[in-house]
DNA sequence: ATGACATTCTTGT
DNA sequence: ACAAGAATGTCAT
């Protein structure tokens, strides 16, 4: 199934994660807008003036505004945007490693994810199953890309991220759906006291600590683990190409299959699927909406900032 | 800039 | 089994 999401709709609204039902007011859609302004205007980097007369705001107030959602100026996020900035995120020296971790098929915690995770490979008889016998829990929230779908298997201490995805307002039955098709068999229930901890943990880089590592479970085929475990080996601030991924799982050639298997990343976000780019340091596409993929380096580089 | 095609894996018949 | 398609990359025009 194919969905066109464009529109990127970042929002974070006063620093807190919302649910989906909560009323939006009018900060909330100036700064959607103006995510989407500088997103969708990426090559002709508009100045603050510009910025300002789209919102129809004064430029003090632009700034301001986007500055708290962003963690950076306007400006900074333009550039953040660029294919420039993007080939610098490409040429950061240190290439991720494998963990070793995933050789032995165990859980291990990577510290090299800023949002630090622990994952594991669910047992290929799950996916096999396409998901039967499995529970799954999720709720929309509100988050600084748009609305998020969380969907978490297990209780407590056991709960485990198996799904995130996103979407615009009004879009939540696609989103829902595209999820569900992964594993058609598993049975789906809604629980959004569960999933909004799960958000706020994720989306609020103040939550990020080692010492509460966000449990996430990887379903899918042995060649997309691999994939999506080389994902979660990319640091925050930095980005490797198809061809890099291609070769990290010793299949130099397969550069065309690991765009697919990126493409199937059922974690958004926090298996970043965002910092794979083109060799040439462009986008090439997302899941989600090429607009959205923007906003998440932008803001990744306002955290980073 | 555009297009053909090489190559690997997934998914739907 | 088989064929089509995918968030690529390279080479030729």
């Amino acid at each position: 199934m194919k969905h066109d999401y464009h529109s990127p709709k970042a929002l974070r609204y006063g620093g807190h994660i919302l649910e989906a039902n909560e009323t939006l007011d009018g900060d909330y859609v100036t700064i959607r807008k103006a995510v989407e302004f500088l997103s969708l205007r990426w090559q002709d980097q508009p100045s603050l003036t510009e910025l300002a007369s789209h919102l129809g705001l004064g430029e003090t107030a632009t700034q301001k505004l986007f500055t708290r959602w962003a963690g950076i100026s306007p400006k900074a996020f333009s550039q953040a945007v660029t294919l420039d900035h993007a080939k610098r995120l490409l040429r950061d020296e240190d290439l991720p490693i494998l963990d070793a971790s995933f050789e032995l098929g165990l859980s291990s915690p990577s510290r090299l994810h800023d949002l630090f995770v622990t994952h594991e490979a669910m047992s290929p008889g799950i996916w096999k199953a396409r998901g039967g016998g499995l529970n799954l829990e999720y709720g929309f929230h509100q988050c600084p890309f748009g609305q998020a779908l969380v969907m978490v298997t297990g209780e407590g201490v056991n709960a485990s991220l198996v799904g995130l995805a996103f979407c615009d307002a009004g879009e939540e039955a696609l989103a829902l759906e595209d999820m569900k098709s992964r594993w058609p068999n598993a049975s789906y229930s809604e629980n959004i006291a569960l999933t909004r901890d799960m958000a706020k943990r994720i989306f609020d880089p103040q939550n990020w600590s080692p010492d509460t590592p966000l449990r996430v479970t990887l379903i899918g085929t042995d060649f997309q683990i691999r994939v999506w475990d080389t994902l979660l080996g990319i640091p925050l601030g930095s980005a490797k190409t198809y061809s890099d991924i291609a070769e990290a799982i010793e299949n130099p050639k397969a550069v065309r299959a690991v765009g697919a298997a990126v493409g199937r990343n059922p974690i958004s976000f926090v298996v970043p699927c965002h910092r794979a780019l083109g060799k040439s340091g462009a986008l090439t596409g997302y899941h989600w909406g090429l607009t959205r993929k923007r906003a998440m380096l932008g803001w990744e580089a306002g955290v980073s900032a």
